[in-house]
RNA sequence: UCCGGGGUAGCUCAGUUGGUUAGAGCAUCUGACUGUUAAUCAGAGGGUCGUGGGUUCGAGUCCCACCCCCGGAGCCA
Protein backbone atom coordinates (compact mmCIF):
# COMPACT_ATOMS: atom_id res chain seq x y z
CA UNK A 1 0.00 0.00 0.00
CA UNK A 2 1.32 3.39 -1.52
CA UNK A 3 0.48 6.19 1.30
CA UNK A 4 2.06 10.23 1.53
CA UNK A 5 3.76 11.08 4.08
CA UNK A 6 1.33 13.70 5.73
CA UNK A 7 -1.38 10.61 5.90
CA UNK A 8 1.32 8.76 8.19
CA UNK A 9 -0.21 9.07 11.64
CA UNK A 10 -3.09 7.22 10.85
CA UNK A 11 -1.07 4.26 10.10
CA UNK A 12 1.38 3.69 12.88
CA UNK A 13 2.31 0.02 13.22
CA UNK A 14 1.42 -0.80 9.51
CA UNK A 15 4.45 -1.32 6.95
CA UNK A 16 3.72 0.84 4.24
CA UNK A 17 5.50 2.49 1.07
CA UNK A 18 6.58 5.94 0.12
CA UNK A 19 8.31 7.25 -2.28
CA UNK A 20 9.76 11.03 -2.77
CA UNK A 21 13.01 12.78 -2.83
CA UNK A 22 15.77 12.88 -0.24
CA UNK A 23 16.58 15.56 1.09
CA UNK A 24 19.98 14.56 3.56
CA UNK A 25 21.19 10.67 4.69
CA UNK A 26 23.11 10.38 7.92
CA UNK A 27 25.18 7.33 8.47
CA UNK A 28 26.55 5.90 11.50
CA UNK A 29 28.30 2.70 10.50
CA UNK A 30 25.42 0.03 11.45
CA UNK A 31 22.73 2.75 11.27
CA UNK A 32 22.13 4.93 9.10
CA UNK A 33 19.28 7.72 8.55
CA UNK A 34 17.44 9.53 5.42
CA UNK A 35 14.93 12.47 5.35
CA UNK A 36 12.13 11.87 2.60
CA UNK A 37 10.42 14.28 0.83
CA UNK A 38 7.26 13.59 -1.17
CA UNK A 39 5.42 16.82 -1.78
CA UNK A 40 3.21 16.64 1.26
CA UNK A 41 5.52 16.42 3.95
CA UNK A 42 8.68 15.10 5.26
CA UNK A 43 9.79 12.12 7.46
CA UNK A 44 13.01 10.14 8.65
CA UNK A 45 13.79 6.73 7.70
CA UNK A 46 15.63 4.48 10.04
CA UNK A 47 17.98 1.83 8.48
CA UNK A 48 19.54 -0.99 10.44
CA UNK A 49 22.18 -2.47 9.14
CA UNK A 50 21.03 -6.32 10.51
CA UNK A 51 17.51 -5.86 9.81
CA UNK A 52 17.31 -4.83 5.99
CA UNK A 53 19.36 -6.90 3.18
CA UNK A 54 22.49 -5.93 1.47
CA UNK A 55 20.68 -4.51 -1.59
CA UNK A 56 18.91 -2.31 1.00
CA UNK A 57 21.97 -1.30 2.72
CA UNK A 58 24.20 -0.19 -0.44
CA UNK A 59 21.42 1.55 -1.88
CA UNK A 60 21.38 3.58 0.89
CA UNK A 61 24.86 4.66 1.33
CA UNK A 62 24.41 5.33 -2.68
CA UNK A 63 21.67 8.00 -1.98
CA UNK A 64 22.36 11.85 -2.79
CA UNK A 65 20.69 14.59 -2.21
CA UNK A 66 17.57 14.92 -3.97
CA UNK A 67 17.76 11.20 -5.30
CA UNK A 68 14.21 10.05 -5.60
CA UNK A 69 13.65 6.90 -3.81
CA UNK A 70 10.68 4.14 -2.50
CA UNK A 71 10.67 3.41 0.59
CA UNK A 72 9.06 0.57 2.89
CA UNK A 73 8.92 0.28 6.21
CA UNK A 74 6.93 0.33 9.15
CA UNK A 75 5.59 3.31 10.50
CA UNK A 76 6.87 3.89 14.03
CA UNK A 77 5.98 6.61 16.83
CA UNK A 78 9.38 7.58 18.58
CA UNK A 79 10.09 11.09 20.46
CA UNK A 80 13.60 10.99 19.02
CA UNK A 81 12.53 11.99 15.51
CA UNK A 82 11.46 15.27 13.74
CA UNK A 83 7.65 14.97 14.19
CA UNK A 84 6.97 12.34 16.57
CA UNK A 85 7.16 9.20 14.16
CA UNK A 86 9.11 7.75 11.56
CA UNK A 87 9.52 4.95 9.30
CA UNK A 88 11.62 1.56 10.45
CA UNK A 89 12.91 1.13 7.11
CA UNK A 90 12.57 -3.02 5.33
CA UNK A 91 13.68 -2.15 1.94
CA UNK A 92 14.96 0.88 0.07
CA UNK A 93 14.83 0.96 -3.89
CA UNK A 94 16.81 4.07 -5.36
CA UNK A 95 14.92 5.75 -8.52
CA UNK A 96 16.75 7.66 -10.01
CA UNK A 97 20.48 9.28 -8.12
CA UNK A 98 20.77 12.94 -8.20
CA UNK A 99 23.73 14.77 -9.11
CA UNK A 100 25.76 16.95 -6.84
CA UNK A 101 22.55 19.05 -5.76
CA UNK A 102 23.70 22.78 -6.05
CA UNK A 103 21.36 24.17 -2.72
CA UNK A 104 22.90 23.15 0.41
CA UNK A 105 20.78 23.56 3.66
CA UNK A 106 23.16 26.63 4.58
CA UNK A 107 23.58 30.13 3.41
CA UNK A 108 23.14 31.03 -0.07
CA UNK A 109 22.80 34.81 -1.67
CA UNK A 110 19.86 35.94 -3.81
CA UNK A 111 21.43 36.02 -7.35
CA UNK A 112 22.72 32.47 -6.50
CA UNK A 113 19.06 31.18 -5.11
CA UNK A 114 17.07 32.84 -8.39
CA UNK A 115 19.31 31.53 -10.52
CA UNK A 116 18.28 27.98 -9.25
CA UNK A 117 14.45 29.03 -8.85
CA UNK A 118 13.44 25.97 -10.43
CA UNK A 119 15.18 23.84 -7.33
CA UNK A 120 14.82 26.34 -4.62
CA UNK A 121 11.04 25.87 -4.69
CA UNK A 122 11.75 22.74 -2.96
CA UNK A 123 13.07 24.70 0.05
CA UNK A 124 10.73 24.28 3.02
CA UNK A 125 10.40 28.16 3.81
CA UNK A 126 9.53 28.62 0.08
CA UNK A 127 7.24 25.72 -0.04
CA UNK A 128 5.88 27.27 3.01
CA UNK A 129 5.39 30.14 0.85
CA UNK A 130 4.17 29.43 -2.31
CA UNK A 131 1.55 27.50 0.15
CA UNK A 132 -0.03 30.29 1.56
CA UNK A 133 -0.35 32.44 -2.08
CA UNK A 134 -1.91 28.95 -2.92
CA UNK A 135 -4.33 29.28 -0.44
CA UNK A 136 -5.12 33.16 -0.89
CA UNK A 137 -5.73 32.53 -4.07
CA UNK A 138 -8.53 29.71 -3.28
CA UNK A 139 -9.14 32.46 -0.84
CA UNK A 140 -9.83 35.00 -3.26
CA UNK A 141 -12.16 33.26 -5.11
CA UNK A 142 -14.09 31.63 -2.08
CA UNK A 143 -14.70 35.48 -1.25
CA UNK A 144 -16.37 36.26 -4.62
CA UNK A 145 -18.02 33.20 -5.41
CA UNK A 146 -20.11 33.45 -2.04
CA UNK A 147 -21.10 36.95 -2.83
CA UNK A 148 -22.00 35.80 -6.31
CA UNK A 149 -19.54 37.81 -8.64
CA UNK A 150 -18.93 36.71 -12.16
CA UNK A 151 -15.45 35.76 -12.49
CA UNK A 152 -14.38 37.64 -15.86
CA UNK A 153 -11.08 36.48 -17.89
CA UNK A 154 -10.02 39.83 -19.40
CA UNK A 155 -7.43 39.95 -22.28
CA UNK A 156 -3.81 39.96 -21.50
CA UNK A 157 -2.72 41.09 -25.28
CA UNK A 158 -4.46 44.13 -25.92
CA UNK A 159 -4.01 47.13 -28.24
CA UNK A 160 -5.57 49.78 -26.67
CA UNK A 161 -3.84 50.94 -22.98
CA UNK A 162 -4.40 50.58 -19.58
CA UNK A 163 -2.85 53.05 -17.70
CA UNK A 164 0.43 54.52 -18.15
CA UNK A 165 1.84 54.57 -22.23
CA UNK A 166 5.76 54.55 -21.11
CA UNK A 167 5.39 51.37 -18.74
CA UNK A 168 3.48 49.10 -21.22
CA UNK A 169 5.53 45.81 -22.19
CA UNK A 170 5.19 45.89 -26.35
CA UNK A 171 5.16 42.94 -28.53
CA UNK A 172 4.35 42.53 -32.10
CA UNK A 173 0.85 41.33 -33.46
CA UNK A 174 0.80 40.59 -36.85
CA UNK A 175 2.47 43.85 -37.85
CA UNK A 176 0.76 46.21 -35.14
CA UNK A 177 1.85 47.11 -32.20
CA UNK A 178 0.07 45.18 -28.94
CA UNK A 179 0.43 45.23 -25.53
CA UNK A 180 0.85 43.07 -22.53
CA UNK A 181 -2.44 43.61 -20.00
CA UNK A 182 -1.03 46.08 -17.32
CA UNK A 183 -5.11 46.01 -15.73
CA UNK A 184 -7.76 44.51 -16.59
CA UNK A 185 -10.51 47.02 -14.58
CA UNK A 186 -11.34 48.39 -18.34
CA UNK A 187 -12.74 45.10 -19.19
CA UNK A 188 -14.42 44.51 -16.37
CA UNK A 189 -15.94 47.71 -16.31
CA UNK A 190 -17.62 46.45 -19.57
CA UNK A 191 -18.79 43.29 -18.17
CA UNK A 192 -20.51 45.02 -15.32
CA UNK A 193 -23.50 45.78 -17.18
CA UNK A 194 -24.22 42.05 -18.26
CA UNK A 195 -23.76 40.58 -14.48
CA UNK A 196 -23.57 43.07 -12.23
CA UNK A 197 -20.87 42.25 -10.06
CA UNK A 198 -17.52 40.88 -11.54
CA UNK A 199 -14.07 40.33 -10.80
CA UNK A 200 -11.04 39.35 -12.76
CA UNK A 201 -7.72 37.55 -11.55
CA UNK A 202 -4.87 37.22 -13.97
CA UNK A 203 -1.17 38.05 -14.77
CA UNK A 204 -0.28 41.94 -15.00
CA UNK A 205 2.81 43.41 -17.04
CA UNK A 206 4.65 46.38 -15.93
CA UNK A 207 8.01 47.61 -17.70
CA UNK A 208 8.79 49.52 -14.96
CA UNK A 209 12.52 49.79 -14.14
CA UNK A 210 11.58 49.25 -10.23
CA UNK A 211 14.27 47.63 -7.91
CA UNK A 212 12.56 47.17 -4.91
CA UNK A 213 11.39 44.83 -2.90
CA UNK A 214 8.36 45.48 -3.48
CA UNK A 215 8.23 44.98 -7.21
CA UNK A 216 7.52 42.67 -10.14
CA UNK A 217 7.50 43.04 -13.69
CA UNK A 218 4.90 40.16 -13.42
CA UNK A 219 2.67 40.36 -10.89
CA UNK A 220 -0.80 38.93 -10.01
CA UNK A 221 -3.97 41.06 -9.60
CA UNK A 222 -7.09 40.85 -8.69
CA UNK A 223 -9.68 43.16 -9.78
CA UNK A 224 -13.44 43.56 -8.36
CA UNK A 225 -15.64 45.81 -9.88
CA UNK A 226 -19.43 46.90 -8.37
CA UNK A 227 -22.30 48.32 -9.62
CA UNK A 228 -23.94 50.91 -7.97
CA UNK A 229 -21.58 50.95 -5.58
CA UNK A 230 -19.62 54.50 -4.46
CA UNK A 231 -16.40 55.17 -2.91
CA UNK A 232 -17.86 53.88 0.48
CA UNK A 233 -18.90 50.85 -0.40
CA UNK A 234 -15.51 50.18 -2.03
CA UNK A 235 -13.56 50.82 0.74
CA UNK A 236 -16.04 48.56 2.81
CA UNK A 237 -15.27 45.81 0.34
CA UNK A 238 -12.26 46.04 0.51
CA UNK A 239 -11.41 45.71 4.25
CA UNK A 240 -14.48 42.83 4.48
CA UNK A 241 -12.02 41.14 0.96
CA UNK A 242 -8.60 41.88 3.01
CA UNK A 243 -9.74 40.30 6.27
CA UNK A 244 -11.21 37.37 4.82
CA UNK A 245 -7.59 36.47 3.48
CA UNK A 246 -5.67 36.91 5.77
CA UNK A 247 -8.21 34.94 8.16
CA UNK A 248 -8.39 32.46 5.74
CA UNK A 249 -4.26 32.01 5.51
CA UNK A 250 -4.37 32.11 9.57
CA UNK A 251 -7.04 29.26 9.43
CA UNK A 252 -5.21 26.62 6.94
CA UNK A 253 -1.87 27.73 6.74
CA UNK A 254 -1.01 27.55 10.49
CA UNK A 255 2.08 25.06 9.46
CA UNK A 256 3.49 26.99 6.92
CA UNK A 257 3.93 30.00 8.81
CA UNK A 258 5.17 28.68 11.40
CA UNK A 259 8.05 27.40 9.31
CA UNK A 260 8.33 30.73 8.02
CA UNK A 261 8.46 32.04 11.56
CA UNK A 262 6.06 34.85 10.79
CA UNK A 263 4.91 36.72 14.01
CA UNK A 264 1.13 35.85 13.64
CA UNK A 265 -0.09 38.21 16.51
CA UNK A 266 1.01 40.87 13.95
CA UNK A 267 -2.12 39.89 11.75
CA UNK A 268 -4.38 37.66 14.05
CA UNK A 269 -6.42 40.82 14.59
CA UNK A 270 -6.80 42.09 11.51
CA UNK A 271 -10.98 42.76 10.91
CA UNK A 272 -13.06 45.70 10.10
CA UNK A 273 -13.21 48.62 10.24
CA UNK A 274 -9.78 49.74 9.14
CA UNK A 275 -8.07 53.28 9.65
CA UNK A 276 -9.12 56.10 7.56
CA UNK A 277 -7.52 59.19 6.77
CA UNK A 278 -8.00 61.47 3.63
CA UNK A 279 -4.86 62.76 1.80
CA UNK A 280 -5.40 66.08 2.93
CA UNK A 281 -5.25 65.04 6.66
CA UNK A 282 -2.46 62.97 5.76
CA UNK A 283 -0.49 66.16 3.94
CA UNK A 284 -1.27 68.33 6.93
CA UNK A 285 -0.22 64.93 9.55
CA UNK A 286 3.13 64.68 7.47
CA UNK A 287 3.53 68.20 7.39
CA UNK A 288 3.44 68.39 11.54
CA UNK A 289 6.17 65.43 11.96
CA UNK A 290 8.44 67.87 9.99
CA UNK A 291 7.91 66.10 6.37
CA UNK A 292 8.51 68.13 3.32
CA UNK A 293 4.96 67.59 1.51
CA UNK A 294 2.99 69.64 -0.59
CA UNK A 295 -0.62 69.31 -1.14
CA UNK A 296 -1.03 68.14 -4.94
CA UNK A 297 2.35 65.79 -4.87
CA UNK A 298 1.57 61.88 -4.55
CA UNK A 299 2.95 60.39 -1.34
CA UNK A 300 6.38 58.65 -1.76
CA UNK A 301 7.60 55.46 0.26
CA UNK A 302 9.36 57.16 3.22
CA UNK A 303 5.70 59.02 3.90
CA UNK A 304 3.81 56.13 3.57
CA UNK A 305 5.87 54.39 6.51
CA UNK A 306 5.95 57.28 8.70
CA UNK A 307 1.86 57.41 8.44
CA UNK A 308 1.60 53.25 8.35
CA UNK A 309 3.42 53.40 11.32
CA UNK A 310 0.45 54.91 13.89
CA UNK A 311 -1.26 51.28 13.08
CA UNK A 312 -1.29 47.89 13.67
CA UNK A 313 -3.86 47.59 10.84
CA UNK A 314 -3.95 47.99 7.25
CA UNK A 315 -4.41 51.79 6.92
CA UNK A 316 -6.72 53.61 3.96
CA UNK A 317 -5.41 57.16 2.19
CA UNK A 318 -8.49 58.03 0.64
CA UNK A 319 -9.27 61.12 -1.51
CA UNK A 320 -5.80 62.18 -3.82
CA UNK A 321 -5.36 64.80 -5.81
CA UNK A 322 -6.26 64.55 -8.94
CA UNK A 323 -3.32 64.89 -11.08
CA UNK A 324 -1.80 62.13 -9.10
CA UNK A 325 -4.14 59.52 -10.25
CA UNK A 326 -5.66 58.01 -13.28
CA UNK A 327 -7.53 59.39 -15.58
CA UNK A 328 -10.94 57.43 -15.49
CA UNK A 329 -11.93 58.00 -11.57
CA UNK A 330 -14.50 59.95 -10.61
CA UNK A 331 -14.34 64.06 -9.62
CA UNK A 332 -14.70 64.51 -5.77
CA UNK A 333 -17.98 66.76 -5.80
CA UNK A 334 -17.31 68.05 -2.29
CA UNK A 335 -13.34 69.05 -3.35
CA UNK A 336 -13.41 68.79 -7.24
CA UNK A 337 -9.34 69.18 -6.64
CA UNK A 338 -9.59 65.29 -5.68
CA UNK A 339 -11.10 61.99 -6.77
CA UNK A 340 -12.67 59.49 -5.11
CA UNK A 341 -10.38 57.14 -4.84
CA UNK A 342 -8.35 55.09 -2.22
CA UNK A 343 -5.01 53.45 -1.37
CA UNK A 344 -5.00 50.40 1.37
CA UNK A 345 -1.54 50.54 3.25
CA UNK A 346 -0.31 47.25 5.22
CA UNK A 347 1.72 47.89 8.00
CA UNK A 348 5.03 46.68 8.81
CA UNK A 349 6.40 48.46 5.90
CA UNK A 350 5.08 46.89 3.18
CA UNK A 351 3.59 49.55 1.57
CA UNK A 352 0.34 49.69 -1.20
CA UNK A 353 -1.49 46.38 -1.46
CA UNK A 354 -4.53 47.78 -2.90
CA UNK A 355 -5.49 50.70 -5.30
CA UNK A 356 -9.33 51.62 -5.72
CA UNK A 357 -11.54 54.07 -6.96
CA UNK A 358 -15.00 55.06 -8.03
CA UNK A 359 -15.20 55.40 -11.60
CA UNK A 360 -16.17 58.44 -13.73
CA UNK A 361 -19.75 58.01 -15.13
CA UNK A 362 -20.27 60.82 -16.98
CA UNK A 363 -19.27 60.79 -20.59
CA UNK A 364 -18.06 64.32 -20.93
CA UNK A 365 -16.16 64.35 -18.00
CA UNK A 366 -14.33 61.60 -18.49
CA UNK A 367 -13.77 62.73 -22.07
CA UNK A 368 -12.25 65.68 -20.78
CA UNK A 369 -9.96 63.64 -18.33
CA UNK A 370 -8.70 61.30 -21.68
CA UNK A 371 -7.96 65.06 -23.22
CA UNK A 372 -5.67 66.65 -20.27
CA UNK A 373 -3.92 63.40 -19.98
CA UNK A 374 -3.31 63.60 -23.76
CA UNK A 375 -4.24 59.52 -23.88
CA UNK A 376 -5.38 58.87 -27.88
CA UNK A 377 -8.81 59.24 -27.72
CA UNK A 378 -9.82 56.56 -30.38
CA UNK A 379 -8.10 53.97 -28.03
CA UNK A 380 -10.44 54.07 -25.57
CA UNK A 381 -13.76 54.79 -27.74
CA UNK A 382 -15.58 51.50 -26.48
CA UNK A 383 -14.52 52.32 -22.99
CA UNK A 384 -16.70 55.97 -23.77
CA UNK A 385 -19.21 53.80 -24.84
CA UNK A 386 -20.23 52.72 -21.55
CA UNK A 387 -20.99 55.49 -20.52
CA UNK A 388 -23.34 56.57 -23.74
CA UNK A 389 -25.35 52.84 -23.26
CA UNK A 390 -26.41 53.08 -19.61
CA UNK A 391 -23.99 54.78 -17.13
CA UNK A 392 -24.42 53.87 -13.92
CA UNK A 393 -22.11 54.73 -10.95
CA UNK A 394 -19.78 51.76 -10.06
CA UNK A 395 -16.33 51.20 -8.45
CA UNK A 396 -13.44 48.97 -7.97
CA UNK A 397 -10.25 48.01 -6.86
CA UNK A 398 -6.71 46.07 -7.29
CA UNK A 399 -5.30 44.05 -5.14
CA UNK A 400 -1.43 42.75 -5.99
CA UNK A 401 -1.34 39.17 -4.69
CA UNK A 402 2.19 38.93 -4.03
CA UNK A 403 2.32 42.06 -2.16
CA UNK A 404 0.13 40.99 0.37
CA UNK A 405 1.06 37.65 0.50
CA UNK A 406 4.57 38.88 1.61
CA UNK A 407 3.29 40.66 4.19
CA UNK A 408 0.79 37.70 5.92
CA UNK A 409 3.49 35.70 5.62
CA UNK A 410 6.24 38.43 6.63
CA UNK A 411 8.88 37.58 3.91
CA UNK A 412 11.04 40.37 2.85
CA UNK A 413 10.65 40.53 -0.63
CA UNK A 414 7.95 39.80 -2.67
CA UNK A 415 10.01 37.69 -5.01
CA UNK A 416 9.69 34.71 -2.81
CA UNK A 417 6.17 34.69 -3.05
CA UNK A 418 5.61 33.89 -6.91
CA UNK A 419 6.75 30.57 -8.17
CA UNK A 420 8.58 32.50 -10.84
CA UNK A 421 9.63 35.72 -10.60
CA UNK A 422 9.99 38.07 -12.99
CA UNK A 423 12.21 40.93 -12.38
CA UNK A 424 13.43 44.08 -14.40
CA UNK A 425 16.96 41.97 -15.31
CA UNK A 426 15.47 38.34 -14.68
CA UNK A 427 14.05 36.33 -17.31
CA UNK A 428 15.37 32.70 -16.16
CA UNK A 429 14.49 30.05 -15.08
C1' U B 1 17.93 56.67 -14.65
C1' C B 2 20.24 58.40 -9.86
C1' C B 3 22.73 57.27 -4.96
C1' G B 4 25.29 53.55 -1.99
C1' G B 5 27.57 48.57 -1.48
C1' G B 6 29.70 44.39 -3.87
C1' G B 7 32.11 40.47 -7.69
C1' U B 8 38.19 35.56 -4.65
C1' A B 9 36.99 27.28 -4.72
C1' G B 10 30.44 24.21 -6.25
C1' C B 11 28.29 27.64 -1.99
C1' U B 12 29.10 31.55 2.01
C1' C B 13 33.15 34.46 2.97
C1' A B 14 38.43 36.17 4.96
C1' G B 15 42.74 38.02 2.48
C1' U B 16 47.04 43.47 6.57
C1' U B 17 51.17 49.29 4.31
C1' G B 18 51.49 45.81 -3.10
C1' G B 19 55.82 40.65 -1.60
C1' U B 20 57.42 34.38 -2.34
C1' U B 21 53.28 28.24 -2.94
C1' A B 22 45.76 32.62 -2.41
C1' G B 23 42.99 30.68 2.89
C1' A B 24 38.61 29.00 6.15
C1' G B 25 33.78 26.78 6.88
C1' C B 26 30.27 24.03 4.27
C1' A B 27 29.57 20.74 -0.03
C1' U B 28 32.09 16.48 -2.83
C1' C B 29 35.24 11.86 -2.49
C1' U B 30 37.77 8.05 0.98
C1' G B 31 37.86 5.94 5.93
C1' A B 32 35.79 5.35 11.32
C1' C B 33 31.29 5.09 14.23
C1' U B 34 24.06 1.55 16.45
C1' G B 35 20.08 7.27 17.45
C1' U B 36 21.65 11.19 14.15
C1' U B 37 18.53 16.04 13.95
C1' A B 38 22.84 21.59 9.70
C1' A B 39 25.81 14.49 13.29
C1' U B 40 30.98 14.11 14.67
C1' C B 41 36.24 12.76 13.82
C1' A B 42 40.59 11.84 10.27
C1' G B 43 42.37 12.47 5.28
C1' A B 44 42.08 14.00 -0.10
C1' G B 45 40.81 16.63 -4.50
C1' G B 46 39.02 21.46 -5.94
C1' G B 47 41.04 28.63 -8.15
C1' U B 48 41.30 32.44 -15.56
C1' C B 49 40.80 36.39 -7.82
C1' G B 50 34.06 39.65 -13.01
C1' U B 51 36.38 41.31 -18.13
C1' G B 52 40.03 44.29 -20.72
C1' G B 53 44.00 47.63 -20.32
C1' G B 54 47.75 50.27 -17.29
C1' U B 55 51.52 51.38 -13.15
C1' U B 56 55.46 48.22 -10.86
C1' C B 57 61.18 44.10 -10.12
C1' G B 58 56.41 42.15 -8.31
C1' A B 59 49.04 43.25 -8.43
C1' G B 60 43.48 39.54 -5.43
C1' U B 61 45.44 44.30 -3.34
C1' C B 62 46.90 50.61 -6.76
C1' C B 63 44.82 53.43 -11.45
C1' C B 64 41.31 53.66 -15.94
C1' A B 65 37.26 51.65 -18.81
C1' C B 66 33.44 48.21 -19.24
C1' C B 67 30.08 44.13 -17.59
C1' C B 68 27.17 41.91 -13.82
C1' C B 69 24.74 41.55 -8.93
C1' C B 70 22.60 43.56 -4.30
C1' G B 71 20.15 47.58 -1.40
C1' G B 72 17.55 52.21 -1.75
C1' A B 73 15.02 56.34 -4.51
C1' G B 74 11.51 57.59 -8.31
C1' C B 75 6.99 54.92 -10.27
C1' C B 76 3.37 51.63 -8.81
C1' A B 77 -0.10 46.70 -6.91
Amino acid sequence: MSVVIKDLSAHIGESVALEGWVETTRSHGKVAFLILRDGTGVVQGVVLKKAVDDATWEAHGSLTQESTARVVGRVKQDDRAPGGFEVEVESLEVMALAEEYPIQPKEHGVDFLLDHRHLWLRSSQQRAGLKVRSEVQQAIHDFFYRRDFTRIDTPILTGSIGEHAGTLFETDYFGDPAYMAQTGQLYVEAACPAFRNVYCFGPTFRAEKSKTRRHLTEFWMVEPEVAFADSEDNMRLQEEFVSYLVERALENCAEELKVLERDTSKIDHVKPPFPRLSYTDAVARLTERGHDVTWGDDLGASDEAVLTEDYDLPLFIYNYPKEAKAFYMKENPDDPRTVLCDDLLAPEGYGEIIGGSQREDDLERLRERIREEKLPEEAYAWYLDLRRYGSFPHSGFGLGVERTVAWITGRHHIRELIPFPRLMNRLYP
